[in-house]
RNA sequence: CGCGGGGUGGAGCAGCCUGGUAGCUCGUCAGGCUCAUAACCUGAAGGCCGCGGGUUCAAAUCCCGCCCCCGCAACCA
């Protein structure tokens, strides 16, 4: 048994995610953590909301409510949603938490004690009306160089030029439009990341089997030259610049800035995990107390990739204690909807409280991890989700277990037929499963959840042509015991498939589970086809597991959440 | 010359690292079966692998140049 511990980048807390980021990280983690525990490792699977910053400050203004409740309600409303699509953390915590509070403190002591950490002062916009500090995006104005009117002070969307908050012409402030703004010095802590990065050099070097999409952009941030970045940020929602309970001289009325302790919750949640469940956190995060042997896996959208393969080591590095390092980063694209964005202010795209209003859970996972991002950008349509669905779902698989269980039921009173023994034609299709299944193991150890669904799906395909060949409903005619020798091997297949299933549709392979098997089946990985039913036992019929997405359906949610037209 | 990803039958993708009959799903057409969710199974048609050049006995694959699409550019996650 191996030890995996899995992470996925944390969703930010300002409102409901849609499917992009669902599919960017939380789903494929989570199918990875089910196919390790399904193979009887041991898993540890973690993940939590990310709620501090300048968007959440203002999301919070927006709806009227104060910063604590805004993020304890919306981190309750992610926490079910996730629940609901069967997302199987072991915590889904908050990077407010006081477990968090008291790690990213450590790592600025450590940091800080081993001469990281830099004071420099710099030039921050302050907005009087809003009575804050401005971060350069919130800042707009008119581009010096374009003359386009709303130019951001980070950068001008229409000549793309990089700018400053003070380049710009006619400044206002995003958040209220107010011109009464000044420019303020203010002390932050610089992260000395400059002198790492010969180190985080060397180790995105010794990592040849990530994904290229990750090696190509950490080293890009190498190469350009690592600049120091800062850690602190003139906010008063976030985690004190103190260490037990003492705040740095100068620093009272900042915090440290989201991106340092995002990912340290990653540790904050494993403490509250260990604390609720009687366990030891340092098992699964320090070299010398345990980690040494757990294989450490992170999942995320491509916009987390440089927080983690250079932003988040440096903390570890800089620490000089034995922390656990990542052994291996899943990086993915983006989902567009119609070849855009998933945009909330544009009515594009699908949420997920949204989507689940629509179908369940399965229907959705399916289709996001069988089209998921992995080597280029991938795009959502409602005709290509109801293909994928109709064809792959209802008509291969779950028709598959239908007419299996329908015929076995009508004709075998709903009994496992025990008569008989297996020829030839299982054991080519036993062969035939057995070379898809080693494959299928290969691609969900390396993550490739694209093709592990077409390999899935290929292996239904040879349980409908094995009926095709079989034809119980000819022989039930004239040799009923070998009619009912397929029969049983066809039963045995679908509780094959549903435990091959369970990474990708995991309540289907319970329903299937509960209606041949009984309660109490727990699906292991299999490591060949195998009689898993007891002959002479009975077998119910499952509801239909999926229904087909009709025309009228899809014109619907078409016109809903806007289609090609918008 | 900012950086990265991509361009493969009508649509969506795999193959490229490690050159050697161009593969999968949908769609289309034809056939088979009738247990099943009008579903399943079989077969067929359809491709100058973005463009140009080079290396090689041989290039979708390696090298050079060009064109096009998408994303990112450090205070948006």
């Amino acid at each position: 048994m191996s030890r995996f511990l899995i992470t996925s980048a944390l969703p930010y807390i300002n409102g409901v995610k849609h499917l992009g980021n669902l599919v960017g990280s939380m789903l494929p983690a989570d199918a990875y953590a089910r196919f390790q525990r399904a193979r009887g490792n041991e898993v540890l699977f973690i993940c939590a909301t990310d709620e501090h910053g300048t968007p959440a400050e203002l999301a919070a203004h927006e709806a009227g409510l104060p910063i604590d409740e805004y993020c304890a309600k919306m981190h309750d409303l992610q926490k079910d949603l996730g629940d609901r699509f069967g997302l199987s953390f072991d915590l889904f915590g908050r990077s407010h938490s006081p477990q968090n509070h008291e790690i990213t403190q450590h790592f600025y002591h450590q940091l800080d004690k081993n001469g990281f950490l830099e004071e420099r002062v710099t030039r921050q916009v302050y907005s009087i009306d809003d009575g804050r500090f401005l971060p350069d995006r919130y800042v707009v104005g008119t581009c010096p160089h374009c003359g386009y009117e709303r130019a951001r002070g980070d950068q001008c969307e229409n000549c793309t030029r990089v700018l400053d908050p003070a380049d710009l012409i006619n400044p206002r402030s995003a958040v209220s439009g107010s011109t009464n703004i000044e420019t303020r010095d203010s002390k932050h802590l610089f992260l000395k990341q400059s002198e790492m990065v010969a180190r985080l050099r060397e180790w995105i070097d010794s990592k040849n089997d990530w994904p290229v999409l990750v090696t190509s952009i950490a080293r890009k941030w190498l190469d350009e030259g690592l600049k120091d970045r800062s850690i602190t940020r003139d906010l008063t929602w976030g985690i004190p610049v103190a260490y037990q309970g003492k705040v740095r001289p100068g620093f009272e009325s900042k915090v440290f800035y989201v991106w340092f302790d995002a990912p340290i919750e990653y540790v904050g949640a494993t403490m509250e995990w260990a604390e609720a469940t009687k366990n030891n956190w340092k098992r699964w995060w320090r070299e010398d107390e345990g980690a040494a042997d757990v294989r450490y896996v992170q999942v995320m959208g491509k916009d987390n990739v440089p927080f983690h393969t250079v932003g988040f080591p440096v903390t570890l590095f800089g620490s000089q204690e034995p922390w656990k390092i990542v052994d291996y980063i899943k990086g993915l694209n983006w989902m567009n909807y119609y070849g855009g964005k998933f945009s909330t202010s544009g009515n594009r795209g699908i949420f997920m409280d949204q989507a689940l209003e629509l179908l369940p859970a399965d229907y959705w996972r399916w289709y996001l991890l069988a089209n998921a991002p992995e080597s280029d950008d991938s795009n959502f349509t409602w005709e290509h989700f109801q293909a994928s669905v109709n064809h792959e779902l209802a008509d291969v698989f779950g028709n598959f277990v239908n007419r299996i269980a329908k015929f076995c039921t009508a004709r075998f009173g709903g009994v496992v037929p025990d008569k008989g023994e297996y020829g030839p034609l299982e054991a080519e299709t036993t062969k035939a499963l057995e070379q898809r299944l080693v494959t299928l193991t290969r691609l969900l150890e390396a993550l490739e959840f694209r093709k592990a669904a077409i390999e899935l799906r290929s292996m239904w395909v040879i349980g409908n042509e094995y009926l095709q060949k079989a034809e119980p409903w000819m022989r039930i005619k004239t040799d009923p015991v070998s009619a009912g020798v397929s029969i049983r091997y066809a039963l045995n297949l679908a509780m094959f498939f549903a435990a091959l299933a369970q990474p990708f549709i995991p309540e289907t392979s319970a329903k299937i589970t509960r209606a041949f098997a009984g309660n109490e089946h727990s699906l292991t990985w299999p490591i060949a086809v195998l009689d898993t039913l007891e002959p002479g036992s009975n077998v119910g019929v499952p509801d239909v597991l999926f229904a087909k997405i009709e025309e009228t359906q899809v014109a619907e949610w078409s016109e809903r959440f806007g289609g090609a037209d918008t």
